[in-house]
DNA sequence: GTAATTGCTCAAGTTAACTTGAGGTCAAGA
DNA sequence: TCTTGACCTCAAGTTAACTTGAGCAATTAC
């Protein structure tokens, strides 16, 4: 049984493409080493690695906020059920408070449709002051969390 | 008080940017009508469209999803509550899946971190079966849910 | 009536997360 | 050994959701 994995065989047991795994390499996900011809050696635990990768994608995470989670992982060692255990659970922390958003979300959008006030000022869904108080939460492309907008006006053109 | 909104004052009522709204429109989530010099003219109902475009994006929401659910609301008449609580009801179907399937990866998590099987075969979270098993579920950048992968492998040159 | 503000169109740029392609190298087996 | 199939690098393309900029027109304020 071999010890390390070629890219093409980590594609096969993740399900990923042999392109994404480059990327992920690229965007520090992932620290293969390489043989002597210069082709990459994966060690068995980045299966691990990178099922935790998509797991946390179809969470919403960003590759960023990925990457920035498996840096407290050891990066010399491989990383052993411990060190697992403890990057999990700030990750389920996280996880808590996205579902939490969710349901109270979802309980605004009751309520909105058992009074039909969704044109009210007072709605909470509606309001876009509440909008702003729970910032930070949704899904991703809402990157950087939507600075202050209405803009159009070009800047004051010279002469 | 005016009847009609120009893109500046909805820019202000729903914190959108100008060129937010214009896009909007190009993909179809408003449909603005024209004044005598071309600019655009808001309804006031456009607010509270734009307001559950703002809500359904912070919920993992493409534009074009929105769009659909938006075309559910009369086009030539301004909806009435009626209208928005019919198809705020499909939206909060979707939205308890969603909310359920987030519960079920953090249960999931929960015993991965009890048992610290992160590594196991068996494993929920870590097997790609899974995986496949749940798709069509997360957040949005898993556009058309991952076709086959695993390519590389330029086409057979002629020659 | 004229200057400042707001709006318009259209083309191009931006970020995330990858994919595709070109051109060339490694490795495994008959 | 030589032929494939698996790899490699690097540049460019792709989609979503917008933003930015240029050049110009309509409104509004004084």
């Amino acid at each position: 049984m071999l010890r390390e994995l070629t890219i093409g065989a980590l594609a096969r047991r993740t399900g990923l493409s042999v392109s994404a795994i480059r990327f992920y390499e690229e965007r520090g996900l992932i620290h293969p080493g390489r043989n002597a011809g210069g082709q990459r050696r994966f060690a068995r635990s980045d299966i691990r690695r990178l099922s935790f990768v998509l797991i946390a994608q179809r969470l919403g995470y960003t590759i960023n906020e990925i990457a920035a989670r498996l840096a407290g992982l050891p990066d010399g060692r491989v990383p052993d059920a411990d060190d697992w255990q403890v990057m999990a659970e700030g990750f389920r922390t996280e996880l808590d408070a996205r579902i939490a958003l969710m349901q109270e979300f979802r309980d605004k959008l009751d309520g909105c449709i058992g009074c039909g006030c969704l044109s009210l000022k007072n709605c909470a869904l509606y309001n876009p002051e509440d909008r702003a108080a729970t910032k930070g939460v949704g899904p991703r492309y809402l990157l950087g969390d939507r600075p202050a907008p209405i803009q159009d006006t070009p800047a004051p053109r010279a002469l």
